[in-house]
This record gives structure tokens, sequence and C-alpha cells, in this order.
DNA sequence: TCTCCCAATATCCTATAGGAAAGATGTTTG
DNA sequence: CAAACATCTTTCCTATAGGATATTGGGAGA
């Protein structure tokens, strides 16, 4: 057609704006840097540290509002929320059963498609689980950057579950749902030394996937996180 | 002490700013009235209507954003979500019965605090129901405001059932589910004629609440939801 | 007649300024 | 010395103006 040739063909400058860029800066700042719960989130400062007017930083704090990471009182201003209690620990660990269990039991119906993903998933947990285990076996200072890693792939193993729902509604809520599970282990911190145990339980569940035996994997699902609420209930007790 | 009397006891200011009550009126005019999807919502236009600055109004539509009832693309403005399509429709379903059935088997713990209130709703949707009934087989026109009245009745069964499990993060989900689901009684247009069936089938879980079995009531709760699939795939084949 | 290009308009996005409320600090008085 | 009041500062909330961008309509050329 055109002699013009178009070398930009996936890359779409995926016109997002200011408000989402500021939206995950905050995030980051808030999910990273351990902030103390209560510290007032000044729009204006905000605004003067990104270089940016206030109005997309009012915007991301809607936003982040909604996730329930800050909170707002009216002509008061944006706060970092609470850290989460034992009260909720439990409530939290309750609706992770609803959601993930029935997520699970969906998910074993594309199990073909999810089994792959899982799999590459856990081997990478297992490695970094290994890492993990060894790193404080050698008595050294908590390696941040490599826990930080660990947790990572650890939900991405809920996640992907998730995802193989094909469900867009159960998605937007595991959303939700991560976010304070992430907000759980900064209360909770530890998590750490129960990596081999995630990994054998996360195995059960492959399993069962890969059986196509979705009671099977739902049960395998139910058992995993009720020993997470035992091990976070230990930690709890003994801090 | 003085010799001022307060005489406003109750009347606390409700301070909420501009942007909430800007978001209910959004809300309410999205919910009521039928507008199309891919209606542009123009920030200036809404707030020259309202008679405030864009400001809370932009806020306002972030937050809905977040629900679903519009969708935003960067710097081409706000519009009006599409509907929920047949493909939607059956994964909605899907995350009810995750969502609902669990909730119910929660609830059943505080099965003596919530019976009560569902005893109230349910009679009332049952007068209701028979009401809509009556309307209907005069054959006269589609009375809006009783089926606007009788929807909010049905849900806020349902509604119950999730503030009796006590648990703050599957309320703040079924918040969620519950603008999906009026969204999608918009497109289905339809449960209405089967208004004694959902009658029944709430008694049904009422009484298994009622002898406080857990997965009795659970199970009913599925059997309605997937009684009420049936029924509006039944609508949307005959569309 | 169809296609392509260009300009005009409307809208969004950003920036700045002014009014209002809440918290903190210093002063005054019993 | 303690408590209450007044004042000040900080911050939020709202409003208005200007620059940037997408859409729409018309006109020129093939």
């Amino acid at each position: 057609m055109s002699e013009t040739v178009y070398p930009l063909a996936g890359h779409t400058p995926q016109r997002k704006g200011l408000r989402d860029s500021v939206y995950e800066l905050i995030l980051n700042m808030l999910m990273t840097s351990d902030i103390a719960p209560g510290t007032r989130l000044s729009i204006d400062v905000i605004a003067r540290d990104l270089k940016v007017s206030p109005t997309p930083v009012r915007e991301a704090l809607v936003q982040l509002e909604r996730t329930g990471l800050v909170t707002r009182e009216a002509l008061k201003g944006y706060r970092v929320a609470p850290p989460i209690h034992s009260g909720q620990l439990e409530a939290l660990f309750d609706a992770r059963l609803v959601l993930e269990c029935g997520a699970t039991e969906l998910a074993a119906g594309h199990a073909a498609d999810v089994v792959p993903e899982l799999d590459a998933t856990l081997e990478k947990q297992r490695e970094l689980g290994e890492k993990v285990r060894r790193a404080f076996a050698a008595g050294g200072p908590a390696p941040v950057d490599l826990l930080r890693e660990y947790f990572a792939v650890d939900w991405q193993f809920h996640h992907l579950i998730f995802e193989g729902t094909r469900n867009p509604f159960l998605l937007d809520m595991s959303e939700d749902i991560s976010i304070r599970v992430h907000r759980m282990r900064q209360t909770v911190n530890a998590g750490v030394t129960d990596a081999p145990d995630a990994v054998i339980e996360h195995g059960l569940i492959l399993d069962a996937l890969r059986n196509g035996d979705g009671d099977a994997a739902a049960a395998a699902m139910r058992d995993h996180i009720e020993k997470v609420r035992e091990r976070a209930r230990h930690d709890t007790a003994a801090r």
C-alpha cells in the first residue's frame, strides 16, 4: 500500500494518562516501603514531589481509597490505613476460603490451559524457597529483596488459579484480596519459614488439577489456606 | 449550663463533601433511568448541570469506573459501560454461586442475629410480590416504581446474608456484585414473573438458617441461584 | 463518486489561585 | 499552675484559565 512501514506493531503507547502513573507510583510506595499507618498523605506534598498537579494525585487517591490501602476523612485528608488487626485477620482468611476454593473448582474446568503455567510458577517458587531457606540457615540479615520475590511468586500461584477461572468478576475480586493479603504479610511478617510447607501444599493442589478433579483441588486449596491460617495464628500469638 | 439550647441533636451535618453527593447523584441516575450504553459522560456538562466544578465530578467518575458502571479511555473521556452480554452473564452467576454460597454458610454461624431481619424482609417481599402479580394480572402498563421496590427487597435478602457473615471483606465484594446484578436485570429485564418462585426459594434458605444448618442453607442458596440462572437463560433465549 | 487531507470545534488534562476548615501554638485569665 | 481563648499555619476543597488532544465536517484531488 504505502511505502511507510510501521515498526511499532505491538508497541501501543498504552496511553494511560498521568493518573494511572501516579496511582502505580503511590501503590508501589505503599507496598514496598514500610510506611507507618496513620501517616498523612498530603495531596499537595505528593504533587510537588512528583512534579505534577494535584488533580491526578486526587484521582489516584480516590482509586486507592477503594482498595482499602488509604482512608479518607472528609475535609481532613487522606491517611495510610491502619494495619489489619487479629479480628480482621480471621475474617480475611474466611473470605479467602470462600473465594479461592470456589475459584479452584471453576479453574479445574480449564485445567489443560492452567496446569503448564502453574507448573512453571511452582518450579520457580521451589527454587526461591530453597534460596530463602539457605539464606536463613546462614543466619545473615533478612534478604528483603529475595523475600519480596518469593512472596510475589507465592501469590502468583493463587493469581493464576483466578485467571484460570476465565471469570472477570472473580478476577476483579482477587485483586482486592491480593492487596489485603499483602498488607497482612506486613503485620504478621512471618510466613517465611514455611516456604517448604507452602511448596508442598501448592503441589497437592496442582496434582489434583492435573487430574482434572475439581472437588479434590478445592479441598486441597481449603487445606492449604487453613494451614496458612494456623501458621499465621501461631505467629501473632508468638509476637 | 448555658442559656443556648441546641435543637440539632441528631442533625449531624454529615460532612461528606461534594464528591460523595455527586457520586450518589450519578449512581442514582445510572441505576434508575435507562441510559443507553456508550453515551458520553462529559465532565464539564455534568459539572454545569450540577452547578459544581469539574473536580468533584472527576472524583465521582473515578469511583464509578471502579464499579464497572462507566468506562474510561484516556484523553477520550468517560462513557456508560456496555451492557452485560451472555458470556459475562454465565460468569456472573458463577461468581454469585461462589460468593453467596460461601457467605450463606458463614452467616449460619450468626443465625440467631440474622433470622429475624431475614424474616421481616421475606415477609415484605411476599407482599410486594403479590402486588406485582396482581398488577401484571390486571394487564396494565409495567409499574416501574413497584418493580423497583420489589427488586430492592429481593436483593436486600441476599445483602442481609452478606451482612450476617460479619465479614467486612465479603461485604465489600457484595457491593460490587450488587451493582452488576442490577445491571444484569436491565439487560435481562425479566425476573418479574418469577416472584412467587423467588419467595419460595428464599423461604427454603431461611428455613435452613433457622435450623442452624449451614450446609443445607448453602445448598438451598445454590439451588436458588441456579434456578435464577435458568430463568435468566430462558429470558435471553426468548428475547 | 470516492478518498485523503486539513481545519475547526469540543473535550479532556493540567496548572494556578482563592476561600474554608482543622490542628497547633502562644497568650491570657481565674 | 491549669484551662480556655485567640491567632496562625497548614491543608483540603472548589473554581477558573490555558494548553493539548480527539473527533467531526468540509473541500480538493484522483
